[in-house]
DNA sequence: TTTCGTGCAAACCATTTGCAGCAGC
DNA sequence: GCTGCTGCAAATGGTTTGCACGAAA
């Protein structure tokens, strides 16, 4: 865990929450995770037991909503049935979809721009500070509008 | 039932898709509602009840991937439990959504300039015809951020 | 007459919750 | 010792699915 973390724990130590290794591990591990790399729940739980952690998945599902509300980690969701998690770091590059509503073929993009919009509405509408922005486009691929 | 919409059922009917009455009574419903209304299927099936529709909840979600598939109606998330539905009228603004992640302060929001990164991502990346696009930005809001 | 669509009830499945015991501080 | 956290199992809730019947074409 890195020290910029672990102060940050000290903090909401003092605030009441309890740091527990099940909290510590499961920070840790997403530290450990390559770049780019955003899991499930259920993926989560299968590699914490693999590493050999020990964690319910009620547990796991509570701390999950314990890091991303105090801005360790986010929540990504595909539209898909599950959400997917990933570390929370504010350099990192935001990757976007673009999904057909016949097929169901995902294109992803990247898009430099999009950040300032993001700022700049974030700065208007009450002064929030942006963890994460996601763009989503729908529409009928190349294939399923000649039908 | 518009015109339009009565071409296009004709069309697929032609496709081997067959237009009950369950289907028809639904998509005119959507084309009664005011502009920019966005109900869940629970409220769709609460509201087609009330004007005498009968269709079951497994047949609205049903009918419900139906329209959205070939381009009636549109799928939004609003990162709730549940979707929504509206009608899929290209020239409809869309507004966007400002989450807090921990306290859950939701703000909507407008931007003019979105449409034309939607229109240039979809012309590059596989000619794609959009019927919707949403942004969400993520962060914490100015009370969170005081904790 | 041939499928496809409908209604019902049961199944699904990710996530949440009640509760008793445990552990951080 | 107080109170928050954990693990377990059961509940939740929106959505999907199996099946037999009904109805488009």
């Amino acid at each position: 865990m890195t020290g910029q973390a672990k102060e940050k724990f000290n903090r909401l130590r003092k605030e009441g929450y309890r740091i527990t290794p099940q909290r510590e591990q499961l920070l840790a591990f997403f530290q450990e995770l390559p770049e780019g790399e955003h899991l499930s729940a259920e993926e989560l739980h299968k590699k914490l037991s693999g590493k050999g952690i020990k964690i319910s998945l009620a547990t796991l599902y509570r701390g999950l909503k314990f890091l991303v509300q105090n801005g360790f980690v986010r929540e990504l969701d595909f539209g898909e049935y599950h959400k997917h998690y990933e570390l929370s770091s504010p350099g990192k590059k935001q990757h976007h979809h673009m999904v057909c509503v016949s097929c169901g073929l995902t294109v992803e993009f990247k898009d430099k721009n999009l950040h300032k919009h993001a700022d700049k509405i974030a700065g208007e509408r009450g002064n929030f500070l942006i963890t994460d922005y996601q763009f989503k486009i729908f529409g009928l691929c190349q294939n399923c509008r000649r039908r």
